[in-house]
RNA sequence: GCGCCCGUAGCUCAACUGGAUAGAGCAAUUGCCUUCUAAGCAAUAGGUUACAGGUUCGAGUCCUGUCGGGCGUACCA
């Protein structure tokens, strides 16, 4: 719809003869206020000043040279300072309704990003230790906007990249073995800065049972390692099951240095003269792209700084032919953002196909009060934990009804209530309530044949039908800003227009037309929930 | 000090990227279950959008400054 306003408009655009350059772009919005209409357009005010002209009188111009087609819009009209609003024709909410009964489960998608390969990167914990909250906020959102973007028509895949070398992992193998030692009742000093959880104790109870104390004697550290390593990623790769993620790679770092990667970008660095030696370390001008200093690519130790594998590993993502990609981090990783851009700007790639979704911290509130949180010490609340608390469908609702740019609190005592406070249950309840109505309609009604939609005529039934052609549109612009939470709101809006609907009209009980076509509108809520839910990756249940 | 994010109802947050009278949930008050699921609906109350300027037809949204909060600001990842 928004589509054909635009292109009506511009043929009426043509009467003002205007260069090319001060045509504005047409922006179709939908007014807050109902009486303002379906759709507006500011498209007068915008014109006023390159046609130096009133606004209202612009409108006017513009309103007496539109053809439309009264098939689908009945009314356009001049309000305010200038605004054309637009009111839809009832035929077209009918045309629009069928559409939906018709696609069914696939009703949403469309094509603005068809024929883009997108790699979104997400989670990218190292192995140290499971998932915890602020993981679950990262994962969600990742997993939620490949979702989006599957919706819209891109190929998406889902990647995780880590890193298994390094000092942390060091740690991490130096804890395994004190635990192992201590496990077969040997004096081991565990290391000052290290690991304290209970699954490093779980590793270590798994290799004795393994290896008895085969290992007791050597200090080389690397089984510990490994097996930390496949244990905890076995672990993340149960947890982000739980909720439904499924990752299509895992590229480890490494392999950055094993194929030469890192070696050469340093290389076309010093060539482009971005590159210097300085007290024995590698540094990056990133003064060249306005920061305040240079950034050290490699410590006089020879050991790489995390930025470089980073640019590295952005420039093999846009070698891999991917058109967008996304990555995925919290409010801690943003300075190392521009570093990387400006370092695949160096290499020759363009800039513009990485993009960033930021999303700021996780607060966990318990009886009121804030958890301090830190991986390190052990007292952080697992998003496995989390989800014995809350289930799976709650956590990921509750990690996407807000703007990723925002702090997100997390109250656990809210999301563990079935029903009032938890606003997840409105929607899964909406939806459930309409199969358990459509059951009703199947036991006591033999319909068939084509409803007949126009019977569809009490206001509640037009808002909900227009709150039901609206899934599209909002998928889209979900899927362009990369923020979910719109969907959740939009579908907020839709349970709440079916709820004001199921109690202004009987659906089951009136002559058989009616009661079919209302079983239809009915259907068709359940079925953009259903969509609408599956796309945040919860469940749409039959019975509540 | 510098950089990024934020400041909206008592609390948690929206506001379609600059549009018309700033909206939801929770908490408060009130009414609605012999009738399709009351995990619901309807209504009342709650606001100088932190503050001060500026830009323009129009600002919660953009710019400048001030105050307040979060995260960075290592040859840690």
């Amino acid at each position: 719809m928004k589509d054909y306003l635009r292109s009506i408009l511009k043929d009426a655009l043509r009467q003002f003869d205007l260069p090319e350059e001060n045509i504005p772009e047409i922006q179709i919005e939908k007014p807050n206020q109902p009486e303002h209409g379906d759709a507006a357009t500011n498209l007068a005010l915008m014109l006023a000043r390159p046609l130096k002209n009133n606004p209202r009188n612009i409108a006017g111009q513009i309103v007496d040279a539109l053809k439309y087609d009264t098939g689908r819009v009945k009314a356009v009209e001049i309000a305010g300072p200038g605004f054309i609003n637009f009111r839809y024709a009832q035929h077209y909410l009918y045309d629009e309704l069928e559409t939906v009964l018709r696609e069914g489960a696939s009703f949403g998608h469309s094509d603005v990003y068809s024929g883009q390969k997108v790699l979104i990167e997400f989670v990218s914990a190292n192995p140290t230790g499971p998932l915890t909250v602020g993981h679950g906020r990262n994962a969600v959102l990742g997993d939620t906007v490949a979702r989006l973007l599957e919706w819209t028509g891109a190929e998406v895949d889902r990647e995780y990249y880590f890193n298994n070398a390094g000092r942390q992992m060091r740690v991490l193998g130096q804890s395994v073995r004190a635990r192992y030692l201590q496990e077969l009742g040997r004096d081991a000093a565990f290391p000052e800065d290290g690991y304290q959880g209970e699954y490093i104790r779980d590793i270590a109870e798994a290799l004795v049972a393994e290896q008895g104390d085969a290992l007791a004697e050597s200090e080389d550290i690397t089984p510990f390692k490994e097996k930390a390593e496949a244990h905890i990623f076995e672990d993340i790769r149960q947890t982000l099951n739980r909720m439904d993620i499924t990752m299509d790679s895992f590229f480890n770092e490494h392999d950055l240095y094993e194929d030469g990667s890192i070696e050469q970008t340093i290389e076309i660095f010093r060539q482009k003269g971005l590159a210097y030696e300085q007290d024995g370390a590698i540094w990056f001008k990133t003064t060249r792209f306005g920061k305040d200093k240079d950034t050290v690519l490699v410590k006089s130790s020879g050991e790489p700084t995390y930025r470089l594998p980073d640019i590295a590993y952005h420039a093999n993502k846009l070698d891999r032919n991917y058109d967008l990609c996304i990555d995925v981090f919290g409010a801690d990783h943003i300075d190392t953002y521009p570093d990387v851009l400006s370092g695949i700007e160096a290499l020759g790639y363009d800039k513009t196909k990485v993009d960033v979704i930021v999303y700021q911290f996780v607060t966990i509130v318990k009886e009121g009060k804030p958890y301090k949180m830190s991986t390190r010490k052990a007292n952080f609340v697992t998003l496995d934990e989390l989800m014995d608390e809350v289930g799976a469908d709650v956590t990921r609702f509750f990690f996407l009804m807000r703007s990723p740019n925002t702090h997100l609190e997390f109250d656990i005592a809210e999301a563990r209530q079935a029903g009032e406070k938890n606003p997840v249950f409105y929607l899964q309840y909406a939806h459930a309530r309409i199969k358990s109505i459509l059951r009703k309609a199947e036991d006591e009604y033999t319909l068939s044949g084509t409803p007949d939609l126009t019977l569809l005529a009490h206001p509640s039934e037009t808002q909900l039908i227009k709150t039901i052609i609206r899934f599209q549109e909002v998928i889209q612009s979900a899927a362009e800003s990369r923020e979910p939470h719109r969907l959740i709101n939009y579908l907020n809006d839709l349970a709440s227009h079916f709820t004001s609907f199921y109690h202004d009209c009987r659906i089951l009980g009136e002559e058989e037309a009616l009661v079919q076509a209302r079983t239809s509108l009915a259907a068709a809520t359940a079925q953009v929930l259903a969509n609408g839910l599956g796309i945040l990756g919860i469940s749409a249940p039959d019975r509540m």
